[in-house]
DNA sequence: AAGGCGGGGAA
DNA sequence: TTCCCAGCCTT
């Protein structure tokens, strides 16, 4: 059973009860704010492709009680595609900050401005050329192409993954599967692509969930080989995975008499790209001395913990009160407008430890 | 094909 | 602790 399947490319791949998810998802449907519901949907309202697009980009690794707060302020700022494309970059970042994967929020900021200046304002209605745009890929293209369009394309993210390789009880791990997953979705698709679209996500996020799959409730448990086995949480298969190493710095705050903090913008690639940060050392493998940047009393605060996607990381904060800026670029910050700043989760952990 | 790129909630 | 989330881009 499992060899055929994973063989498989053409007529025998297995396909999802599409009329039993829609049924499902009829009667279950989370309510989302970015998201039009079936009976709203059937009755001929249309998505806000803006919306869609703009919680696909912050749904991106990213669970939904995350986003929430984000999308409530992001729309509330920028009520359409003209509002943002016209923001500066930077306060786009601003509003990001805390979020992560801060290079979502540069391609968002200028897709919205590809999509104005060279699309009217108007988004693709095809998978096809919504990829074309920053940060859109095989994913979000299909997603808001189905959602907001209805376009028949197969909408697969990790919610999907689980929920078809759990379904044919797929022996391999699901990274390398993409093609048969698409497959599968793709021979499934019925003409209410956006609502199927949602269902899967909906199933895989309460019911076929990471690590319990409650069979029980699940609208197309009877033909899921992964039930069949017994053990479905057994799928999918868990790829090898790395060790993270272990990195160490410095963070250097100062102070000046007016109770400023002193700040600069990290450079425009690599992590936290263009994104504000209190100045520092080097992350590196070991831990150093630290070089201040003038001498004086500097008072050693402690030392904050952070995990990045592929080290850990450990900084001592140094504070100081003193006029003398440690770097030559950067800008004095108010201490109360701190927390408008771009500033990432690491250099909030940073003054937080400094300033308390 | 592989690796870089955040952060937080759930178990 | 570990897992993994409505992934994309660069090399």
């Amino acid at each position: 059973m499992h060899e055929k399947i994973s063989k498989t490319r053409g007529k025998n791949a297995p396909t999802l009860d599409a009329e039993a998810m829609l049924e499902w998802y009829d009667r279950s449907a989370r309510t989302l704010p970015w998201r039009v519901g079936p009976q709203a949907r059937a009755e001929g309202v249309l998505p806000n492709p803006y919306f869609v697009w703009l919680s696909e980009i912050m749904l991106q690794q990213t669970t939904v009680p995350t986003v929430g707060k984000y999308f409530a302020a992001f729309t509330s700022q920028w009520p359409t595609i003209f509002d943002l494309a016209a923001a500066p970059r930077d306060d786009v970042l601003k509003a990001w900050a805390g979020l992560g994967y801060y290079a979502r929020a540069r391609n968002l900021h200028a897709c919205a401005q590809v999509l104005v200046e060279e699309h009217n304002g108007i988004f693709p209605a095809s998978a096809e050329e919504l990829q074309k745009l920053p940060g859109i890929g095989p994913y979000t293209s299909a997603a808001i192409a189905a959602i907001c369009f209805d376009e028949q394309v197969a909408v697969v993210d990790g919610n999907v993954d689980r929920v078809v390789a759990r379904y044919t009880a797929l022996d391999k791990p699901v990274r390398d599967q993409k093609p048969f997953v698409r497959e599968v979705v793709a021979r499934s698709v019925p003409k209410r692509a956006g609502d199927f679209a949602q269902s899967l996500m909906d199933l895989g996020a309460t019911i076929c969930a990471p690590k319990r799959a409650n069979c029980l409730i699940c609208p197309i448990a009877q033909n899921c080989a992964g039930r069949k086995s017994g053990a479905p949480e057994n799928y999918p298969v868990a790829a090898p995975k790395k060790p993270k190493p272990q990195r160490f710095g410095h963070a250097f705050v100062v102070q000046n008499q007016r109770g400023e903090i002193f700040l600069r913008q990290r450079p425009e690639k690599g992590l936290l790209a263009a994104m504000t940060e209190v100045p520092g050392s080097e992350w590196i493998g070991d831990r150093t001395e630290p070089a201040f940047p003038f001498t004086g009393d500097w008072h050693k605060r402690g030392t904050i913990d952070h995990v990045f996607t592929h080290f850990a990381l450990e900084v001592t904060v140094w504070f100081i009160q003193s006029d003398t800026p440690p770097t030559e670029t950067g800008w004095w910050q108010p201490r109360d407008t701190l927390t408008g700043e771009a500033l990432p989760t690491a250099f909030k952990k940073v003054l937080q430890k400094a300033l308390k």
